[in-house]
DNA sequence: AAACGCTATATTTGTGAAAACATAACGATC
DNA sequence: GATCGTTATGTTTTCACAAATATAGCGTTT
C-alpha cells in the first residue's frame, strides 16, 4: 500500500507546469533544440511545440530563448529564468512526496 | 499563479483509492445502492459496479457489504472499515492541498 | 541563390478508453 | 412460481485526444 501523488501548476486555471512540461524544458536544456527534446522523449515535434508555447503564453518573463533560421536551422535555449523553474518544481514535487510519505505512516 | 494536486494509493501497483473512487465510495453510502450511487454520480452503472469490484478486490478488510436479489432486489452497504477509508483519505489529502499551499508561497 | 536544419502550423488518420446497450442471475416477498 | 429491483457481465458503439502526415517559413552560411 502506497501513496502516490502528482503536483502541478496553473496559471489562469490553465496548466502551466507539470511533470510532463519539465521533464521537456529539461531536454530542451539538454539539446538545445525543441526538435531533438522531442526526439528524445518519444513525442511528437508537434505536442513539443504545443506544450512550450503553452509554457511560454503563461509564463510571466521568457522562458525560451528560441531562434528561427541561421546556420544551424535554429535552436532553443532555456533562459536562467525557466532553469529555475525546473529546479523550484522539483524541489516542490519532492517536499510533497515526503510530506506524504510521512503522514502516510499514521494510517 | 495555484499548485494544484492529485493523490491516490495503490496496493501492489494498481489503484485503489483516489478522488473518483472516494466519491463513489459516498454515495454508495448515501443511497445504499451501487446502481442509485452510480446515477447519482452520472457515472454508468457498469463503470461504478467495475471500480467498487477493484476496490473490493485489494482492500485487506471488506470494504462492501452486497445483497443480491431479495425484497428490494438487494442493495449495498459499506462495512465500518470503508466508511474509516473516506474518513483516512479525506483527512490526507487536506492535508496534502493544506501543505503544498504553505509551500508555494516560498516561490 | 541554394542548401540546410530548425521552428511553425494545418489537416488527416488512428486508437484506446469510456459510454451505451443488452442480458443474465439472484432471492425474498407475495 | 411470478414479480421486482438489484447486482453481475459480455458486447458493441462513440468519441475525444494523440499521433501521423504534410507543408510552409525562416535566416545564416557557403
Amino acid at each position: 500500500m502506497k501513496v502516490k501523488s502528482r503536483i502541478w501548476i496553473e496559471v489562469d486555471g490553465t496548466p502551466f507546469l507539470g511533470n510532463g512540461r519539465i521533464q521537456l524544458l529539461k531536454a530542451v536544456n539538454q539539446t538545445h533544440s525543441m526538435s531533438s527534446a522531442a526526439k528524445s522523449l518519444n513525442m511528437s515535434y508537434k505536442k513539443a511545440w504545443r506544450l512550450l508555447n503553452e509554457i511560454n503564453a503563461s509564463a510571466k518573463e521568457p522562458v525560451l530563448d528560441k531562434k528561427i533560421g541561421g546556420k544551424d536551422g535554429g535552436g532553443t535555449h532555456l533562459t536562467p529564468y525557466g532553469e529555475e523553474l525546473i529546479v523550484r518544481f522539483e524541489n516542490l514535487n519532492s517536499a510533497c512526496i515526503a510530506f506524504l510519505e510521512t503522514e502516510f505512516k499514521k494510517w
